[in-house]
DNA sequence: CTCCCTTTGAAGGAC
DNA sequence: GTCCTTCAAAGGGAG
């Protein structure tokens, strides 16, 4: 049984509290004042490129070819982007923060001027479909639809929340009833409410529900490129243009224009559906507050009313529903007792009569989830792995505000989504994916092991060096265990610019590896790579101070625009690295390999 | 076709 | 209270 605690509302930072301190109740502090003053510092450094941050940008401009080759020789040895410009000396530093520069350059105004998006807080707007609803016949992409407006939709103070206390966003910030209302223009329904997935509104945060049931609507204009000249009214979209990124009933076709008209919701077009059998609450203390029930009656009357006549008429499912038409895994004979005393067949039978309700996204999902496509137009990487790489180091140099968006977003998700699935855990979908992880990290913790007795007899630098890599009093930790220790850290100056109400901040200043690419072709040239870092340390250890660095690291930059990580190191990391160590070999090592090593 | 990779955050269980 | 595990999205890559 969740936790269900009206209890814990109120972000009183309570229920949650202690542990998962930093990503807990850092989120309900993110928006002090105080604590945002470090966050200040790293603003102003993104904001106005310094002659620190030029230079840092010349250099991140002159490696950033050398890691679309080095992805792209992953499947293409030749073809590459290096016998088309000019190839500048790097050594092995240049490699990830190349990475990052892929996707730093061309975003001068886009990523890293803060969001484009000043009208915040966000509105979510799932499709009739929805998120949750991954493979569902509403939502066979599972996308949702988050628009972003002045006023949210939903009106859900923080006193109401359900199951989360966590949020980074504070009563204060977010708590005056008066940014909450949605003023009568945007109650207007004559807006169609529309998303494309890959032509995203530099106003639109957040995207995508999917939805596939309603797409013969009519797109913004922006997202249209061909607008009627005599209507001036986007013309429908090409079939081809369709995606199932639509929330609009078919009602919306040709109605529009606000000027932020298609932020707008409909009226009557649900955030969230109801869940089968409506909106009554099995549990009273969870049902609708006032503001919520508001929501429903005002603005959502399907809900309490006939449905819309575009709408489907019943239920329509919540975003994480996944219909049971989803193939799942075979439930795990022991997921519960009670499961596990029916018969396989009986189990299974329930498993498909039983939706498959997602996990709501956290903030930094919703984040990549806006900003994915961005860096894949930005950059020539495909891949999601090293898309999220990026992502997360974009993440990390958000500003405070910037991320209190997406916590707050979340925040309203999750309550959105605790109301709607009062019983529904996170335990529940334990076991739906395929689970390998913990026999892998099983296995990863032992070659750890391994590799520690090996290293400790061998101290050969041929050994994989990510244990002595990490910071021997702060060794990379797991994301769980690293919020509170690493602001501690002396060793780390931009981890102590982070502040618990800003959990992931502290994350980068780790000695977190930046595993560019798990491929071992690319490992390999990052361990060419390695060699010129050991010789450009040599050099650099011409000075016995132990804070001087390797050229590339000589050279400071402002750590709001260059994460740590990116820098190969955090600051003290030439203190703590030794010569025989090959760090870009370290880095190579996936994450969780490191993470491991701690424990 | 399935799983892995990779990121951060949230949640829940174990201790 | 702390630690650990799992899942959420995404899509190319690998087997």
């Amino acid at each position: 049984m969740p936790q269900l605690g009206g209890g814990r509302g109120g972000g009183a930072g309570g229920g949650g509290g202690g542990s998962g301190a930093g990503a807990t109740s850092g989120g309900d502090d993110l928006g002090a004042n105080d604590e945002l003053i470090p966050f200040q510092d790293e603003g102003g450094e993104e904001q106005e490129p310094s002659s620190d941050s030029a230079s840092a940008q010349r250099d991140l401009d002159e490696v950033k070819s050398s890691l679309v080759n080095e992805s792209e020789n992953q499947s293409s040895s030749s073809d590459s982007e290096a016998e088309r410009r000019p190839q500048p000396a790097r050594d092995a530093f240049q490699k990830p923060r190349d990475y990052f520069a892929e996707v730093r350059r061309p975003q001068d105004g886009a990523f890293f001027k803060g969001p484009a998006y000043p009208g915040y807080p966000f509105l979510m707007i799932p499709d009739l479909s929805s998120p949750y609803l991954s493979n569902g016949p509403l939502s066979p992409g599972g996308a949702r639809t988050y628009l972003q407006m002045k006023w949210p939709l939903l009106d859900v103070p923080s006193s109401a929340t359900v199951k989360d206390t966590r949020s980074p966003s504070p009563a204060h910030l977010y708590g005056d009833p008066a940014r909450w209302m949605v003023p009568p223009t945007f109650r207007s329904n004559k807006v169609p409410v529309v998303q494309h997935p890959h032509h995203m509104h530099p106003l639109t945060p957040l995207i995508t529900y999917s939805n596939d049931h309603f797409s013969p609507a009519s797109p913004p204009t922006h997202l249209s490129p061909e607008i009627d000249p005599k209507t001036g009214i986007p013309r429908p979209p090409h079939p081809s243009e369709l995606s199932p990124y639509y929330p609009l009933s078919p009602g919306a076709v040709g109605q529009i224009p606000h000027p932020l008209g298609w932020l707008v919701p409909q009226q009557g077009q649900p955030m969230y559906s109801l869940p089968p059998g409506g909106f009554r609450h099995p549990y009273p203390a969870l049902a609708m507050n006032a503001s919520m029930s508001s929501l429903v009656s005002s603005r959502f009357p399907h809900m309490v009313a006939p449905a819309h006549p575009g709408l489907p008429t019943s239920g329509i499912p919540h975003p994480a529903i996944v219909s049971p038409i989803v193939k799942q895994e075979p439930a795990a004979p022991s997921l519960s007792p009670a499961v596990s005393a029916k018969s396989p067949v009986t189990v299974k039978k329930e498993e498909e009569k039983k939706p498959h309700v997602k996990k709501p996204l956290n903030a930094f999902m919703l984040y990549m989830k806006e900003m994915r496509a961005k860096v894949v137009a930005e950059c020539t990487l495909k891949e999601s792995a090293a898309i999220n790489q990026i992502l997360g180091r974009k993440w990390h140099n958000l500003s405070r505000e910037e991320q209190a968006k997406y916590y707050e977003l979340a925040r309203k998700e999750r309550q959105l989504h605790a109301q709607l699935y009062p019983t529904w855990s996170a335990r529940d979908n334990y076991g739906k994916k395929k689970k390998r992880k913990r026999e892998k990290q099983l296995s990863q913790t032992q070659s750890q092991q391994q590799i520690q007795e090996a290293e400790g007899a061998l101290a050969s630098k041929s050994k994989k060096p990510c244990i002595q890599y990490l910071p021997p009093e702060k060794p990379c930790d797991s994301p769980a265990s690293s919020h509170g220790s690493t602001l501690d850290s002396p060793a780390t100056p931009s981890a102590a610019l982070a502040s618990p109400a800003a959990p992931a901040a502290t994350h980068s200043e780790q000695a977190q590896p930046l595993s560019l690419t798990t491929k071992p072709e690319a490992r390999a040239q990052l361990a060419l790579h390695s060699a010129a870092f050991l010789s450009a340390k040599a050099a650099a250890s011409n000075s016995s101070q132990m804070g001087s660095q390797p050229p590339l690291l000589s050279r400071p930059l402002p750590l709001g625009s260059m994460p740590a990580a990116l820098l190969t190191s955090p600051p003290t990391f030439p203190a703590t690295l030794h010569a025989h160590q090959a760090l870009p070999v370290l880095q190579a090592q996936p994450l969780s390999l490191v993470t491991k090593s701690a424990h």
